[in-house]
This record gives structure tokens, sequence and C-alpha cells, in this order.
DNA sequence: GATGAGATTGAGAATCACTCGCAAAATGGA
DNA sequence: TCCATTTTGCGAGTGATTCTCAATCTCATC
């Protein structure tokens, strides 16, 4: 299923309405490959004349969210960050303290410790982040 | 050696100066068993009769970040949180998204698995912060 | 113990990401 | 088409954090 009929069919559920403004953010969002935050979505639909005012780009980042669209990932510089989820597996992420990149990998061995984790706790986990903050293959050649 | 001591080498390294200020924020931090936020941690400097203005606060605490005697951990509510880390082996969260509680674990074999996946991208991880977001045991009783 | 260069502090203004309030406009089921 | 309901844009508001800068404190050195 396409991304924008699993977002009608979310919207249609919970009474929501699906305006142009949400399928042009849709559009943005898909259009954006990879890592974004809400002002670089602002921006980039500024560019392919989209103008909306930011507060809507703030107000429908979490329907997307919500709908699993997309999912909120480690926060950087003080902004909330996202990326793509539709019809993705689950990953966690490497992030390079010098140069910014981020390196997403999948481990299924992690994936089962975290939820044998959760059962000797008799937590139910709704979602999990992990983020290993270090230096990459690159930067670490430079030194320190 | 005492978390007082380790903090006054740091400062020397660096040519920083040990101030009354400084010292009434690591007394704050020792008090505070668990974790604490910046403005949690003024609050209570206040009420022992140490009135800091809260820029120092914020100004200080990413000294004591560096000194290891403190470390970030998940933010919560749109605020930095810390823990103290100093003499403390490293471990990692479980957040009940319902009743806010925060409860700690530590799992050698995650450790080890999160090595070896630094390895397998040359990554040299300097810390990494592993969040399990759900419903701990009381609130999961409680139903959904 | 006095001195001075450099570090630190307080107070309030400034930032910055994000949210809110409200009137005007868009949506979609009847 | 009509209208109750949902959205939007704009600008103002928030709340955490940071900055500015003059006044104050530290500490190695004298």
């Amino acid at each position: 299923m396409e991304p924008v009929d699993h977002f009608r069919g979310f919207l249609k559920k919970n009474g929501l309405a699906f305006t142009s403004a949400r399928a042009a953010i849709l559009k943005g969002i898909v259009a954006s490959r990879g890592h974004f935050d809400a002002d670089a979505l602002h921006e980039q639909l500024k560019r392919v004349g989209e103008s909306l005012s930011c507060a809507t780009v703030y107000r429908t980042l979490p329907l997307f969210v919500q709908s699993g669209i997309i999912k909120e990932t480690l926060r950087s510089k003080g902004r909330a960050r996202y990326e793509p989820a539709w019809g993705l597996e689950h990953h966690d992420h490497l992030e390079c303290v010098a140069c910014g990149r981020i390196i997403e990998f999948r481990d299924d061995e992690l994936e089962r410790l975290q939820d044998k984790v959760c059962q000797r706790h008799s937590f139910r986990p709704v979602e999990h982040r992990l983020g290993i903050r270090g230096y990459c293959s690159e930067c670490g050649k430079k030194g320190t």
C-alpha cells in the first residue's frame, strides 16, 4: 500500500481531513529520503512552491508519526528529527560526533536481547531508541 | 577518590577555577540521588540556602558532564536530564510512557553486542544511550 | 599576604524551537 | 450545494537554554 493511501485511511479513521497542506507535507517527506527536521522540511516545501506556515508543519508532523509514516529519531542541535518509517524495518543509529554522519544498522540479536530485558522487568515496550555516538571510520583516522 | 577531588583535578587541568558556586552545585548533585534536571537542581540549591543564578547552573552542568561526574540521559518534557555517573557502572533505561517511572538496567550481553556492531562499522564509540519506552508492570496491568 | 591576569558570576535580555489563539478558509458527508 | 467540523496562517506566547557584560572572585606568583 502506498503511504498516501495508508495516511488517508488513518485520517478517516480519526475523523480528520485530508487537506492539500497534508498532501504537500507527505510529498515532502517522501521526497526527502532520510533524516529531516521540521525546519528542513518547511524549507524544502517552500523550494518547490508549497508555502505552508511553519505552524502547520509542526502541527502535522505528529500525525505522520502516529500513522507510522515517519518516526522521531535522536534529536540533534536541539531539534526534533524524523525519518521515514513506512514499510521500513526498524534500525538503530551510529552518530559521528565529529562530522555528524549518521549510520544506520540493524542487529536482530540486539533486538531480541532488548525484548528479553523487557520481559525480565514485566515491561511492555512500545518503541526504543539506541544511539551510539562516537567517531566514524573516516573521522577516526584523522586522529583523536 | 571523592568526586570533589576528581572535579578539582579536572578544573585545574583545564585552567578553570574551583569556585563556591561550583562546590555548591556539586554538593547538590551528590545530594540528589538519581535523575535530575537543571531546574530541579536549582530549586534544591535554593532550598538549602544556596541561591545561584540559574545561568550559573546551566553553565556549570556541562563541566560536570565533561569531567564524568554526571551524564546526560534521555530528555523528558523538553528538558535535559542528568544522572550521577561518577563511580557508577553504565546502564540503560526503561521509561514508562504512562507514569514516567524510569527503570535502570544493565545487560552485559547487550553491551558486548553494541561493541561488535561498532567494530563491524569501524566506529569508535564514545557513549551510547538506549532508551526503551513502553508500559511498566504497574501501568501495564491497568489496561491498554 | 598582596597583586593582577584571567576566570566566573548574576541579572536580565536574547534565542530558538515549538505551541497557541483566533478569525478566515477548506473539507466532506448529507 | 450546504454546513458542521476541521484546518490554516499569522502573530503572539512559552519555556528551556544561552548570551552579554560589568562587577567579583581565584589562584599562581611575587
